[in-house]
DNA sequence: CAGGACATGTAAAATGTTACATGATTCT
DNA sequence: AGAATCATGTAACATTTTACATGTCCTG
């Protein structure tokens, strides 16, 4: 139920309307933890209805402007430090790679090379983006920056997997041709 | 619908039942697409109803051996190479960087401290199942050994990660306390 | 003949996605 | 006045997890 912790996270920077919120989901966090607009505002019903955010203020529009309570942030801070992570690893990408072998050595060389032109496009994209960002020094920014590396390390380490890989396709087509 | 064509993938390579293809879940796919009991006896139900597959032998205690058939190759190879991969990347363990402001920093430290010694016994854990995975031929052996040297250089690259996020810290921390 | 492995299934609950629905306010 | 943006919510559907339920066959 990470959800539930990706909201208290974001409201323990400061209030928030679930509109609010939902931008933060489609930029920063939406290549950690992807959530839609249903999700959002139900998820804040009931958090609101268990304590763990309160209403602080109504705007204009019937917004609503959500804070997190005390027992949010404890239940945040117990999420951070003593709950074991769960790394689900469900990996579209990587489960056709199991099953390359259904297909032509040319279409998964193809699939392999697509796959590393994603992966430095994404580079390049966060590569962008870690210029942008300016180097503020409150904890959100230090810390989405470290994520920020994490996926540069990771679209990296994908583009050279790929790159390997494909060779690896070939080198085995040159030995099936001439045995 | 990926359960699905993970089924339609190991199917590929040959009849199976409910039981054996659960087994290759709990092994093989366990880091790549987990699947439950419930899961693989339903869907399989479903690939038999739309007849992606059928039962080609029945054994004892109601096992039912399950073979692809030519529309579910045919599905299978459509999924190959036409559709899109979803890259849907939810990570319990990066949504817990970005809040980590929320706690000490010694916490934090502790937390990436963590993570690096998960990788690295990751690590470790797929170096020796690399060594004993016997070099056979097959497609689904060579493809199966492609992904397991994507879990490699994932392992590796999220240990170093984590241990240059722990001395960004460290360097935060040195800096706060000595303005 | 008992215990473990084999073997399949159903049901309920939680979680996530897509589509639908409505309306207010601000800007040009 | 019209368009874009703000703002919230519900409903239907699909997927995933957890728990329950049942029975057979093989080995020591």
């Amino acid at each position: 139920m990470s959800l539930r912790h990706a909201l208290l996270g974001l409201l323990a920077a400061g209030p928030a309307s679930g509109y609010d919120l939902l931008k933060i989901f489609n930029v920063s966090l939406a290549n950690v933890w992807p959530a839609t607009q249903s999700q959002v505002y139900a998820e804040l019903g009931r958090l609101a209805d268990a304590g763990l955010v309160e209403v602080v203020a109504e705007g204009p529009r019937g917004r609503k402007e959500y804070a997190i309570a005390d027992t949010g942030r404890a239940e945040l801070r117990h999420w951070l430090t003593e709950v074991a992570p769960t790394r689900s690893g469900r990996s579209d990408t990587l489960l056709r790679v199991f099953f390359l072998g259904q297909v032509e050595p040319g279409q998964a060389r193809a699939y392999l090379r697509r796959l590393a032109e994603t992966a430095a496009g994404a580079e390049r994209d966060l590569a962008a983006l870690s210029d942008a960002v300016s180097a503020e020094e409150d904890d959100l920014a230090f810390y989405g920056r470290l994520a920020l590396e994490w996926g540069l390390r990771f679209n990296a380490m994908q583009r050279e997997w790929a790159d390997w890989a494909e060779r690896r396709i070939e080198e085995r087509e040159a030995v099936a041709r001439r045995p």
